[in-house]
RNA sequence: GCCGUCGUAGCUCAGUAGGUAGAGCGUCCGCCUGUUAAGCGGAAGGUCAACGGUUCGAGCCCGUUCGACGGCGCCA
């Protein structure tokens, strides 16, 4: 038994073969069959003809539909015919299973596609994203273990409920209320007092009623958190991880790259430095551009889209105003209107796909800032242990799995960035 | 939360001035030994999202509800 992508290297050219798979696409012209065979890495066409093959095999091989599962064995051969110019001259054609009428056709809506999920996602371009998607997490878990980081296994179900809780999931538990975190920081913040570098990746859940291109209700989040880091070695971290990522991707995911229409070529000219920029120059460049902003305008899906729209390459724009960012960041000490923090827009317009920070050291600092939002310090209490007993720099980030996905396989919506997207209207399938 | 679009056969859609529903693909049957969205002949398949209203008559006009999709805000 062979990978169809053994199959199309040739090197069986006029020998035996056996493949298994589903078929792809199917014709019949009487005596012949024409069945397309798909398998995990790849299509072939199969000839069948009435006498080349046992006579029980050729009624099912001419019946049988899309999506029937089936072993075939033949010669390979080359073939102008053929797609690819290559297809395998059944001897044996056996339907191991017949499908029945395969809802999805050549004519899809988005509807559709959302509804059969399940059968959707062994289209090759999801097929593609899905191995595109794991060969960045092999990037990252590669990058994180040859860096001396710890990878970690923080809670998902947590207490903490902040004034504004209407983007938490809250769900029963026991006699309680808890909630689906929306991120692992508070937990990666407490474990870098003994594992120093630390990075985890968990599902995140947000509740807010988004319907965007760019949000899911429930997305994996790429976090990292390290002692004795400031900001700029935590951008540092952030370029050389999303390149090692890009690097995995471009290197074994070629041919699923290029069925996406993205060259592997543009992915591998990226390494750092990424270009920086200061929130204060974004704007003055987003209002030479002509947008309407001024400080203190968050940069929105418009905004994000006029900086990188014409990029190539990642850009990170630092300094947020405080009004803009959560309480927990650093001060930014050449502008105390400004943290020091960093967001890391994907090129061509694809927008935000890290969020990172140095994190407040200072318990007092981070108190009269909870205060100042109208937060209940009971809520942070063990969060502001962390401040009191050996507090130390460091600084770490989050990263949107989906959202990344999203860009290097140049999709138009985050929910194919993931096999089963859930997202304000969809939990099912 | 706000703005917009759509809901007709299994799928994708058309339905022109309101007059009792159509195509392509798919399915089923027949023919076809080189197809590439194969071809040819035949057949089956629809409470026009739901409910209510106007009208002699509603897929079409009006109202309500439900569902889906697109965009914005919020964020990763």
């Amino acid at each position: 038994m062979q990978s169809i992508k053994q199959v199309l290297s040739g090197e069986s050219l006029g020998q035996p073969v056996s493949i298994r798979g589903w078929i792809y696409r199917t014709r019949s012209s009487g005596g012949i069959v024409f069945a397309v065979i798909r398998d995990s890495s790849g299509i072939v066409q199969t000839t069948v003809k009435k006498g080349d093959v046992p006579d029980e095999n050729f009624g099912p091989a001419s019946n049988a539909g899309i999506e029937s599962a089936v072993e075939v064995e033949g010669i390979l051969a080359e073939d102008d015919r053929a797609p690819g110019g290559l297809e395998i001259r059944a001897s044996s054609f056996k339907v191991v299973a017949p499908s029945e009428p395969f809802p999805i056709t050549e004519y899809q809506s988005t509807e559709l596609l959302l509804d059969k999920r399940h059968l959707w996602i062994r289209s090759r371009e999801q097929t593609a994203v899905t191995k595109i998607k794991a060969a960045m997490l092999r990037g990252a878990r590669e990058w994180f273990h040859e860096n001396d980081y710890v990878e970690v296994t923080p809670p998902m179900i947590t207490a903490v409920a902040p004034e504004d809780s209407t983007t938490l999931f809250q769900i029963k538990y026991f006699d309680r209320i808890a909630y689906l975190s929306q991120s692992a920081q508070f937990y990666l913040e407490s474990l870098i007092y003994s594992c120093e570098r630390v990075w985890a990746l968990t599902p995140s859940f947000r509740a807010e009623k988004s319907r965007t291109p760019r949000h899911l209700a429930e997305y994996w989040h790429l976090e990292m958190e390290a002692a004795w880091v400031n900001n700029d070695d935590n951008m540092k971290v952030q370029e050389e991880l999303v390149t090692a990522m890009l690097e995995h991707a471009a290197a074994g995911c070629r041919a699923e790259l290029q069925l996406l229409k993205r060259d592997p070529a543009s992915l591998r000219k990226i390494s750092p430095p990424f270009d920086r920029m200061s929130y204060a120059e974004a704007m003055d460049s987003l209002q030479a551009g002509g947008c309407e902003v001024s400080w203190g305008s968050d940069l929105g899906a418009v905004e994000e889209r006029a900086l990188t729209k014409e990029r190539e390459t990642p850009l990170f724009v630092v300094n947020y105003p405080k009004e803009l960012k959560p309480f927990y960041m650093k001060e930014n000490p050449e502008d105390s209107r400004t943290y020091k923090n960093s967001d890391l827009l994907a090129p061509e317009g694809y927008g935000e796909i890290i969020g990172g920070s140095e994190r407040e050291t200072d318990n007092s600092l981070m108190v009269d800032r909870l205060k100042e939002i109208g937060e209940s310090l009971e809520n942070y209490q063990w969060y502001l242990d962390l401040r009191k007993y050996g507090s130390v720099p460091h600084s770490g980030f989050g990263l949107g799995l989906e959202r990344m996905v999203t860009w290097v396989c140049r999709l138009e919506h985050i929910r194919d960035a993931t096999p089963f997207p859930r997202t304000v209207a969809r939990v099912y399938p």
